[in-house]
DNA sequence: CTGAAAGCGCTTACAG
DNA sequence: CTGAAAGCGCTTACAG
């Protein structure tokens, strides 16, 4: 076929304007009935269906949001879209969906790309390379409503989809504590990572209020790489004083650490008791299963969603963005739960 | 801001026309260097960007690709569409991402908006639920360009990026009978979904070929669900006759599967062998480590997007569709290796 | 080197 | 109930 039917071809093959059939199209009431069905069932026949780049370019509306996270194979984020999938459909929005790859240069093409006329507003979780926040205050300065989620910019003031991580920290290190660990490390993300950033600090505030003894030498900084996590497990054991309780700061990065430990010989969680954030399927899996503390990520998506759609439709109003913080609950499983303390 | 900036606004400011201004922004040579300048200068002070959505419809080009999966959680599929997006990036296309959550409704709708001049062209790995082909055929008959990775329709003659399932089953089972299996079963997906039954006619052909009993008990179907695998795996052991080894078509049904005989203190794999498809990251942390086929999902990424670019790009090519077979490689871990058989 | 005009495929006042 | 015209924001022959 040379090219796509368009309006035209219809309005010509039936002898009627074009507006005529693209009132026809969308079913409006001042068409007479029999013109309405001539032109639905031509348009049936040859398979004519509006061009959304026109429509959407007379209507400057898309009805579209662009999401941007850091990786798709991460369960987390894979979570968290499908409930602001669930959420656009209802609402009647579209998503243009991406994934950085943990990539600045990724993200800011993305960004940009998606802020030429294609999108209506951006939910974004950073990329762990991020640290340059000017595309996203483009955004901003050109008025298109932006949400963060999980991974947010400190100093960008829009509407955010968080959990309490200081609070989720304390709670699991508390609950380590509480199973006779004494020595606890801390396996961080990246330290430009604020999420990494806030559970570390709620892991420090539960240590000190139990008298416990911070020592910098057990708070480690890795990306979110299995084998790296297998390594800094390594260094951490080959301390005189290796610690006797770990909080990670992902499941991902758990894993890692269950794996080396294994090979050690080291026994969770006799020897060390482990829990970690996120509470991904593979949590009930591993041997021992793994304590961690799981967030509401469907929700999470919804509530982002819900939230960017009330910028884009109410434009005007003026009230300061809003923080919603969502709370955590610390699933225990054999790698925290000791039997004889 | 009111609203977006446009052409029309840098061409008033700079008393000059909208073409100019165009030009300008293209860095077209004809292009006198001062006022290109000045263009260029305003349009960065502005944050100007030409609007993608009016400059598709004139082109009558997107360059951008409809990618349709099933489920961005599964390891797979994240990966080959990690592969799609490589060399997309590579080429100067874009993207247009979306899962359908294994429903046919969703790939119904994803397609047809997306075909709406959208993309140019589809890379679809159809839904579990997916059995009219309608809209599919639609895409061909519009001559939009498409292409099949791993779940394809028979019927539709495009090209294809499949492995031979076929032969990996056949491997897979017959290294399970080398191992000393001789009751085994298959674990399948749902009956409707083409890879699952490629995988049965290894399996099946390899029992043949090794004189091995075929009993049809022992071919159970679920769908991707974790709970069902475990169900059936039940199901499975509380024959009088139950099986000695397992040939599990995802890596996602096996892990369920060996949840199930842990719990039932079966031993993997001295009481049953197991081996599966995929070779997720999983495998190597489950205990027992996990037997499994791997496919080289990046290549095959790469492979789906180049075939779906010479279509796009050489849309008179008269030559039958290619289906490209890639080959895959049996990862032999502990849940098949018998020390002593 | 630059501009006026036509056009991409739609929608929407306005008129009749 | 329908059509002609203008316009969404661009690009591109054509003319000068």
């Amino acid at each position: 076929m040379a090219h796509q039917v368009t309006i035209k071809d219809l309005a010509r093959h039936l002898n009627i304007s074009v507006a005529t059939v693209s009132r026809a199209m969308r079913d409006m009431p001042e068409i007479k009935a029999e013109t309405r069905d001539a032109v639905l069932k031509l348009a049936k026949e040859w398979d004519y269906q509006p061009n959304l780049l026109a429509t959407n370019l007379v209507k400057s509306r898309t009805k579209t949001i662009g999401v941007i996270v850091p990786d798709l194979a991460y369960h987390f984020f894979a979570s968290v879209v499908k409930g602001i999938e669930e959420e656009a459909i209802a609402r009647g929005y579209s998503l243009l969906l991406t994934q950085t790859s943990e990539l600045y240069e990724r993200e800011l093409t993305n960004v940009q790309n998606l802020s030429r006329g294609q999108v209506e507003g951006f939910i974004v979780s950073i990329s762990q390379e991020t640290t340059d926040f000017e595309h996203l205050k483009r955004l901003q300065r050109k008025g298109i409503p932006l949400v963060f989620f999980d991974r947010d910019a400190d100093e960008i003031d829009v509407p955010k989809v968080m959990v309490d991580n200081v609070g989720a920290a304390y709670e699991a290190t508390k609950h380590l504590i509480e199973n006779g660990s004494k020595r606890i490390a801390f396996l961080a993300g990246p330290s430009n990572v604020t999420v990494s950033n806030l559970r570390q600090s709620g892991y420090e505030q539960a240590m000190k209020d139990s008298g416990l003894a911070l020592d910098e030498t057990l708070v480690v900084h890795g990306n979110y790489n299995l084998q790296q996590a297998i390594d800094l497990t390594n260094e951490l054991f080959e301390l005189k004083n290796p610690p006797d309780g770990l909080v990670v700061v992902s499941d991902r990065l758990a894993v890692g650490a269950i794996v080396a430990l294994r090979k050690r010989n080291i026994r969770i969680p006799e020897d060390v008791a482990i829990v970690s954030f996120n509470d991904e399927p593979i949590c009930s899996i591993v041997t021992p299963t793994l304590s961690s503390v799981a967030q509401p990520t469907f929700e999470m998506g919804k509530m982002a969603i819900t939230l960017l759609i009330n910028q884009i439709e109410n434009p005007e109003s003026l009230d300061k963005p809003e923080v919603k913080v969502f709370k955590t609950e610390l699933k225990m499983r054999e790698s925290s739960l000791r039997v004889n303390k």
